[in-house]
DNA sequence: TTAGAAATTTTACGCGCGTAAAGTTTTTGT
DNA sequence: ACAAAAACTTTACGCGCGTAAAATTTCTAA
């Protein structure tokens, strides 16, 4: 490449040796021009380093090729994991990703959407905060800018919502759980942030009831997003109260457990199906380092290569449609058991 | 606000009643209008929601107010901590950060910068891949966008360079170890991928050295950013073949040491400085899960605070100072040794 | 009160590119 | 070889805003 620094598609399109509009029409879709024209400007394009001015581009389309990828709390390697899949697929399929993390906070939360909002975006990923969600300031985001909702689900909101189905989680847990020894206990939290929480719950409760089990829960006090200080705090609690009569607790995530099986391992408790454990642990979600915890963590996977497949499917459809879908739909895929150590 | 959806800054200054070159001066910098003025222009704000199309915005600024931070692995927590100090405070400095992580592959941190590079950034704050990193093609980089190197060095590269004293991390962990019971054998990768490492074993050997004993160094095989698993797996190796005799372990950072922990439990060795414990681990970085290994992470740990208050010290610095300082600083924060449990 | 400073208005141009329309060249099929 | 189709060139306008220059208004300080 010649050092001579080109300043816009003019000059470019004069040194490839083909009209600008023509050159233009090439950045939009190189398959739209004649190979021949095609290869002329490739070869210009090695020689000369040119990019599009990207703010120039969007400023006249209607949609630009961005994609929006919000998560709730980039911090946990659940969502770190499950962004960096969504956003390989989408740089795979020519679109700029943009990742957002609402750290917790509402109010981030919507000055994400609202700065979003702005950028207009092809499409937006958003995997909302849920409980302490505005709920009402993302219906309206979703109303201009052509959303799909994952993770966790706000009804009737968004194009559609793509997540893992929680009674699979939990049935899946509760029933080995009681197959293989004593029904569980629930340990949860009083004020969960994510309303797939409730829905564990109940499926819990409804899973203990067709079995023939009394569901006990027991609730974790604590607010934020520190689920394993919470779990670990609360787990001494539990533990120190002994307040169910059961060897067996089910986390209702795998960050409580991961905090629950330290405060099991500081009171000298043995976790695990061995001959000297005294309590079995199980949890769900299968949480990157949820094989590492002593013992590893038997679990409930999601499976997040068919969620972020599906997500980015509907993503592309959703722009094929015009931003718009017919109908609101939901996709649930079912979780997979994890055996591991602790249950 | 009136549901009149506002088209362009001309029919915003003409709802506000101010003449439109006021109004753009007004929303670069709300303090350069006369206090009158800014009331009147924001009165018509709260009526009629209007927002400046950042595309347009963009085009003509020779920067714009976004600033791009890269971190080399965002699924790891401590990465993701740290980004969300760095962003949020830009944020409250009226700044747009833009997160990009990537994902411990050359390629993408090429990708990256490439397109950093065409967002005409304010400023960049990056933290290197290390060892894979493209040297030659991040050099160039810094040449053209204002850069700010974080986390890992890659000398003589870009504006400053911020980050922790890895010889403070070493001193020490080693000056407790050995103070307190046998000296540490290192436990490193082989190829690490950070030149954090490098450093650390050099201050392991040196300090041993200082010390008067014999530097031992376990190299433990494996690629990628997988830590935990090659510290797991590697870990059960050198329990296996007990190559050391030695009762202290020190691992280069927090995340080998939750896998390495992990192959202890699986093997049935106490850890810990208890009675009956048979080997006591120590590790660097502090990560966020250390508190809830089992036993609790005994660790040296970063000053994020200093670290991310200085990056963006040194941003705004370097902002003013046009994008380029006259000689390249490093700046260096002392760790601070965390006792826990497990050393 | 009044001159000078400061802020604002008016007018106008340019940024880099998308895109439409009309004319020209190249390709395609027979 | 020839007409039709496809691709390209030329010309031209518009997007929304930054910003400069000159004219006008408003403010500040004595």
């Amino acid at each position: 490449m010649s050092g001579n620094k080109i300043r816009n598609m003019e000059e470019f399109a004069a040194l490839s040796g083909i009209s600008r509009p023509t050159v233009s029409k090439y950045f939009n879709d190189p398959a739209s021009v004649r190979a021949s024209t095609r290869a002329r400007i490739e070869a210009a394009l090695e020689e000369h380093e040119y990019r599009p001015n990207i703010y120039a581009v969007n400023q006249n389309r209607r949609l630009t090729k961005n994609v929006g990828i919000v998560v709730p709390y980039l911090a946990d390697p659940f969502f770190a994991e499950i962004a960096r899949k969504i956003e390989l697929r989408c740089i795979e399929a020519g679109l700029s990703p943009i990742l957002f993390s609402s750290h917790g906070e509402k109010e981030l939360e919507t000055e994400i959407l609202d700065s979003l909002r702005s950028m207009k975006p092809a499409g937006v990923l958003l995997a909302p905060l849920g409980r302490i969600s505005d709920r009402g300031f993302i219906e309206k985001f979703c109303r201009d800018v052509p959303t799909i909702l994952f993770d966790s689900n706000l009804e009737d909101i968004g194009e559609a919502f793509v997540g893992s189905d929680n009674f699979s989680f939990v049935s899946q847990s509760v029933e080995y759980l009681t197959r293989t020894g004593n029904p569980p206990v629930l340990f949860e939290m009083v004020h969960p942030a994510n309303p797939n929480a409730n829905k564990r719950r109940k499926a819990y409760v409804s899973m203990m009831d067709r079995l023939g089990f009394d569901p006990q829960i027991f609730q974790a006090e604590g607010h934020g997003w520190g689920f394993e200080e919470i779990g670990f705090k609360e787990g001494l609690r539990f533990l120190d109260q002994k307040p169910a009569r059961t060897d067996t607790v089910l986390c209702s995530n795998d960050r409580l457990a991961i905090g629950f099986l330290s405060a099991c391992f500081e009171r000298g408790i043995q976790v695990g199906r061995g001959e000297n454990c005294t309590l079995r642990v199980a949890a769900h979600d299968d949480h990157p380092f949820s094989r590492f915890t002593c013992p590893s963590l038997t679990t409930v996977a999601h499976d997040y290569d068919q969620v972020s497949n599906k997500v980015i499917e509907m993503l592309f459809e959703l722009i094929e449609s015009g931003g718009h879908f017919e109908s609101r739909s939901e996709h649930l895929f079912p979780a997979k058991l994890v055996l591991r150590s602790s249950a």
